[in-house]
RNA sequence: CGGGCAGUAGCGCAGGGGCUAGCGCGCUUGGUUCGGGACCAAGAGAUCGGAGGUUCAAAUCCUCUCUGCCCGACCA
């Protein structure tokens, strides 16, 4: 098929919806703002899971399950909560044809259910830490979706910890923002910024959101993860009380943090070109791809050449494939291949396999070159692991080169350039991430996303130190460093 | 939720009151091909997004509705 991927240059978030589909990551559902995530981009979930699931593991957690439908009279009990959330509810009011007693919403997140149990699991400080963490879907009534980026039903995995001490909740929360971080980094290679957010951003019932922000290709900013500070408020809110070491009795401190398939979003946006989706080898369903080339004469030859590749390279401990669909041209391959972002293509046709060779490509750089057959397999896995680096690097380059120090309101406006916004159809933002001193006052931020839509993602965590100066929107003495960026 | 655009075969489109709804790609079958999206031949595939209405006659006109995209408002 000869699909065609509109150029990032002529319509960014066409060029976008455009790899999701052409690359069968996810299709439209015939429900609105919900999506059906495909083998192709289920198979990338899974391995985003298994990387974090690992590290969850590896800190302690545990893995549970809680239901979907929540009392509405639960998202109630903590005030900002429920305010938060009840314009994304959907709610379900009738259950085998007669209307319930009590309204049931369908979880947007589960800090709710979750502590009304564990008020009944949590008496004494010897029960604590509780660290635990599910995986599942939630529902948000969202007006505008985008596949992966936004969608009313969407996977994640939603951790909830209860603590003895604020302390203990607090190393917790910045603890699984570095995992958060890590994992981004290591295995999806998207470079983000740790960083606090402000108060007009902070999560629903949170003391302090702690998040990872990454830079698109367009220059806007994507949250990637957040780590939320709960403090004491769902101890309260559920009467989570327990009796302390002192023998006095304490409310529980609680943190709640997530990272959703909006991940698989960031990797496309972050990492894909014009041909297609590019992805991190170790995200990457098939990181090699053989593709015989032979005429009817030479047919048994190569492909047994090829099988016997196909083998080393599994040996080798490389998820590979051999394509030998007979009714497809090696053009056509080439072409589908690089459309579903496998990192590596083999290609071996009769000349090759009398040179002892095979011809291979990468997909991150294009860079295609023969290579002895013989050594092939360990000389894959370096290349895998090349490209894996590579397209960390790349993203963390054209951050840097994207961001850039503001020191007053005029820098900042004409950073963003004078007609804000993106016209219809080019849609590659002005811009990128800005960073300046911030006074801290939220109505500063206000009149600056009212005018131009930039706002603070976030205040990283690691440049706080001996901020001077002053606030590059207000002009009066300066409380933060911050980043500033259009988002999505 | 407001403004704009679009829904006709799996995909991309044409047709804008009239007789059997076309085209390209893809798909199926057979054959020839195979180093960057091959070719020939023969086939299959559509209640024209949905509902109602106007009319002798509706894919085509009218009303309502659903879905997607872009822009805005709102937002983990």
């Amino acid at each position: 098929m000869a699909e065609k991927i509109t150029p990032r240059s002529v319509d960014y978030s066409q060029w976008y919806i455009d790899i999701v589909l052409n690359a069968k990551l996810a299709d439209y559902s015939p429900v609105k703002g919900c999506m059906v995530v495909r083998p192709r981009g289920y198979a990338i979930w899974e391995r985003i899971q298994a990387a974090y699931d690992k590290r969850f593991k590896e800190t302690g957690h545990q893995n549970c399950y809680f239901p979907m439908l929540i009392p509405m009279s639960f998202l109630q009990k903590e005030k900002d909560h429920v305010k938060g959330f009840k314009p994304e509810l959907a709610v379900v009011t009738h259950g085998g044809g007669e209307e319930l007693d009590e309204p049931l919403c369908v979880r947007p997140t589960s800090e709710t259910i979750i502590w009304s149990m564990y008020k009944n699991w949590i008496q004494s400080y010897r029960d604590l830490p509780l660290l635990y963490n599910q995986w599942c879907s939630v529902l948000r009534w969202e007006k505008r979706t985008r596949l992966f980026l936004r969608t009313a039903e969407f996977l994640w995995q939603e951790g909830h910890t209860a603590h003895e001490t604020e302390q203990d909740a607090v190393e917790e929360t910045m603890r699984m923002l570095d995992v958060y971080r890590e994992v981004a980094e290591q295995v999806l290679c998207l470079p983000v910024i740790a960083g606090r957010k402000s108060e007009s951003e902070k999560f629903a019932g949170a003391v302090a959101t702690y998040c990872i922000e990454a830079m698109m290709q367009d220059k806007k900013a994507l949250q990637a993860g957040t780590s939320h500070f709960l403090g004491q408020n769902f101890g309260k809110a559920f009467d989570v009380q327990f009796q302390t070491r002192e023998g006095k009795l304490d409310y529980a401190w609680a943190t709640s943090w997530g990272v959703s398939t909006r991940l698989i979003g960031a990797v496309i946006m972050t990492h894909s070109d014009d041909k297609g989706l590019v992805l991190p080898p170790e995200l990457a369903p098939e990181q090699a791809v053989i593709v015989p080339i032979y005429k009817t004469e030479t047919k048994a030859a190569v492909l047994a050449y090829c099988e016997k590749l196909l083998g080393e390279l599994k040996t080798a401990g490389v998820r590979a494939i051999l394509d030998g669909d007979e009714s497809k041209s090696p053009g056509w391959k080439f072409a589908e291949h690089e459309m579903n972002g496998v990192p590596l293509r083999i290609e071996i046709g009769p000349r090759d396999m009398e040179a002892g060779k095979a011809m291979v490509a990468r997909r991150d750089t294009g860079e295609k070159a023969p290579l002895e057959v013989a050594g092939l397999p360990a000389k894959a896995v370096e290349l895998l692991a090349a490209i894996q680096k590579n397209l960390y690097e790349k993203a963390k380059a054209f951050r840097i080169e994207n961001t850039k120090p503001v020191a007053s309101r005029e820098e900042l406006l004409a950073f963003y350039g004078k007609d804000q916004g993106e016209e219809a159809g080019t849609a590659v933002a002005t811009g990128g991430f800005a960073e300046g001193r911030w006074c801290g006052d939220g109505t500063c931020e206000a009149a600056l996303k009212a005018e131009t839509k930039v706002t603070i993602r976030c205040l990283p965590l690691d440049r706080q130190e001996g901020v001077g100066g002053n606030c590059c929107l207000c002009g009066k003495p300066a409380k933060h460093l911050a980043v500033f960026a259009r988002n999505y």
